[in-house]
DNA sequence: GTCTATACGCGGATAGAC
DNA sequence: GTCTATCCGCGTATAGAC
């Protein structure tokens, strides 16, 4: 394997392990048995892995959101898309735990508000399509209240999942934000909508 | 007034302003026109400083809540409690947005847990006094998730508010927010809980 | 193009003098 | 309580070998 993408692979690793401000460029490339310098060569700066970091979570989401527009939408549907995008998410933790240092990225580096603003479009998009397939019942200001609160959770459920306890699984973690997305569906789901949520309900722990 | 007084309140100031990573030790005794050497008399470590910042911010947000159970519980005196909670966080904005710092020092010095279920503790019971004064109208279910939404967005309201633009006043933020709740309210609500929400409601922003 | 060796300046932290 | 001096590890830059 090329030595840039074996360094992207180690750094995610030791970043979701130990966070980014505990693990040093000294420490990556001493994992990789190469010299610092040679981590320099390919990364620049600290800041660069992040970037390239968050271009890779940013495209897998592009993907999975895209590749969901041809099929028939639903709030079942929604839900396995979100799981896909929250398993995305996860396989890269370690930057959604430093947002200090996202924030700055975002500003410095990366065109955040272009990302956010496809993904307003499309929960807007996609909610009213659920209107229209007899999925929801809502009216405009309950429709701009979901999209709010899906972007919302799909940014921070990471945050919450490893502050409150780190021991549990990946898996315990994305059915418990899952299960809340449901429950939020589920307020304003038609009967038809609330068949495919049920499942997800049972998610929400205590 | 005293040196330590004087250092927390400049630390806070510095925080807010530039992020915790991007302020040094050394940049706040400079401020200060004392030496590193004495900060560290006062606070060894940096960590100490924000581990004071978290008891403050914790202290002032147990008053609000406490002082809470006293009147009759409403759907709009709960958003009046939570307005305050929220400038309380919004003083301390900084300890906020480095979560990664945070997690740690709740691991290490802090006693995290004990605040989170006295919080949880707190919305429960609330939100079924709510159900019996007949502002809310909910099941176990739905009334489990609203308590986990309000956590969520308690804890994190802070970082989407800085990250999504910073250009946005303190009363702008606490409105939006304020409104996210107020929504949430509004689903499980009934005719005379609607009533004392409809003024917050429009605070949520496109 | 890929890599090693090395140097610089800055950060947090600590010991010990006043 | 307050200070100076000092240590070590960090991110970063670069000269030069292959």
């Amino acid at each position: 394997m090329k030595t840039r993408e074996r360094i992207v692979e180690v750094a995610i690793r030791l970043f979701n392990a130990e966070g980014i401000n505990a693990v040093g460029v000294r420490e990556i490339a001493r994992t990789l048995g190469i010299s610092p310098g040679n981590l320099s060569y390919h990364f620049p700066r600290k800041e660069d892995l992040l970037v390239e970091m968050l271009t890779r979570v940013t495209a897998g989401n592009d993907r999975h959101f895209q590749k969901f527009r041809e099929g028939r939408p639903s709030c079942e549907s929604f839900l396995q898309v979100m799981e896909q995008v929250f398993r995305n998410q996860y396989r890269y933790r370690g930057i959604f735990l430093a947002q200090e240092e996202m924030r700055r990225i975002f500003r410095e580096f990366y065109d955040y508000r272009a990302v956010e603003k496809r993904r307003k479009d499309f929960l807007r998009e996609f909610f009213s399509d659920l209107v229209v397939a007899g999925e929801l019942k809502a009216e405009a200001g309950e429709l701009a209240f979901l999209g709010a609160f899906t972007g919302f959770l799909g940014r921070f459920w990471i945050l919450e999942a490893f502050f409150t306890q780190d021991d549990r699984s990946e898996d315990e973690a994305v059915r418990h934000y899952l299960g809340m997305l449901a429950w939020q569906l589920h307020l304003l789901a038609t009967e038809a909508g609330k068949k495919g949520l049920e499942k997800y309900l049972l998610y929400l722990q205590a």
